[in-house]
DNA sequence: CAAAACAACTTGTTAATACAAGTTAAAAAA
DNA sequence: TTTTTTAACTTGTATTAACAAGTTGTTTTG
């Protein structure tokens, strides 16, 4: 039964409206209640899609004027819940992969402790390599386990956000996560990756997401070129 | 009229039963129609509360099974929300104070813009050097605007909060911030202040707090060894 | 005894409705 | 003209009702 339900429909397309500039940074929203009439749906529905939104800080809602959009938000950094495709800014940030994603089993040692069921079902693997300008700037390798993704290895990931594909083929969604920042010295794989000069240090991060499914949680290590970009967060 | 709604006071309940331990870590909540008999709300009203718990972390909702609280997130890390002592795990951190807290002018430039009345209301600069294991590893500089903040020259920092000083004697509360990070290969003065080996790098970040006072800003330099540390955050 | 079916829970979604409260702009009064 | 009031919006809160869907323990069946 792959019902997908009505608020969720409507979130999808209100937020694809949002992204693709059908409503203008600080312009408001339709109105619920004309939301209502136009996609047959009652008040509580349209409110619960809005109140995703909501939460993604996508729009502002203001009691007695309307819902305003907040074009998307150049501060859900990586330091925040997103993926790294809203840090620096999506427009300038290309895509390139270097291990499409397969399946294998978990590394031993792992970073981080896994559960029974994310050990048992073996991991899904993949890298990638990101670019701002065309200069390769971030580099990263995730882990996830291989449960609730069917057909996941047949999708193409080219200039396209992990987590986008996530939420909307797989109903995933990242509820938080914890990370660990250094600054290291790169060894040489990282260094002609990055294209580094001499001496020059990189930003290592290992982060593990978790999500809205059990034992679904994402294991991220990146490594980020800082010389002339900065990780961006706001909290 | 301060009429406080019905679904805020069960949160509000909620809330203080989950941290003062009356629901244990992992354990369920009441259900939702349980909630709706005691308190004599209906189940949206008692779903609302459920939720801005959710948005908290304080509970993880499962269908058909219930709501598992959460045990409140240790770890706010200095990605988050707090100062530095409550990162790393305060029992071990000491600090320093380098320079205490003076007022002078803003320097300029500065590395974020300031509003016009902190421009003309000049600056408290002061610096401390944080230890772990009575290893120096945070040095960390910071200018705030010199309002609201009478006799401030007169406290002692040492192995104090500066956040907390500020909470409990000038009702500052920081709302959010924004931050930058930087691998960065450091000077010599912060070589010397970090006891850095030769060629390790340090991590880099500029942050800046903003409060619930207006035109109230803290601003941040921090640099942190990261060689035997990570900074951990969790979100 | 073991497996399958069922019943009794749980939370999730949606509907239809009502009133409260904040905002804004037009209409009325000074 | 300027100020005040009002009316028409907006979102916020709350009720009542019903069914869908996931989980768990019990009962029935093989």
């Amino acid at each position: 039964m792959e019902h997908i339900h009505q608020y969720r429909k409507l979130y999808e397309l209100l937020r694809k409206h949002i992204f693709s500039g059908v409503y203008e940074e600080g312009s408001l929203l339709p109105s619920e209640n004309e939301l209502c009439a136009v996609h047959e749906m009652t008040r509580p529905t349209v409110r619960h899609a809005l109140d995703s939104l909501v939460k993604d800080g996508l729009i502002l809602k203001m009691q007695g004027k309307g819902s305003i959009v907040r074009k998307p938000p150049q501060n859900i950094g990586i330091l925040s819940i997103s993926g790294t495709a809203s840090a620096v800014g999506v427009r300038y940030l290309k895509t390139n992969i270097l291990q499409k994603p397969i399946i294998k089993t978990w590394p031993v040692p792992f970073q981080f402790e896994l559960s029974k069921l994310e050990q048992e079902s073996g991991c899904i693997y993949m890298e990638r390599l990101r670019f701002v300008d065309d200069e390769p700037v971030f580099y990263d390798v995730n882990h996830l386990p291989n449960i609730y993704l069917p057909r996941i290895t047949k999708h193409s990931f080219e200039n396209k956000s992990l987590f986008e594909i996530l939420r909307k083929n797989y109903q995933v969604e990242i509820l938080g996560g914890e990370q660990k920042l250094k600054a290291v010295k790169p060894d040489k794989h990282i260094k002609q990756l990055l294209h580094l000069k001499a001496g020059q240090p990189v930003l290592h991060i290992e982060r593990k997401l978790t999500t809205n499914k059990e034992n679904f949680n994402i294991y991220s290590t990146i490594y980020f070129n800082s010389e002339k970009h900065a990780i961006f967060g706001s909290f």
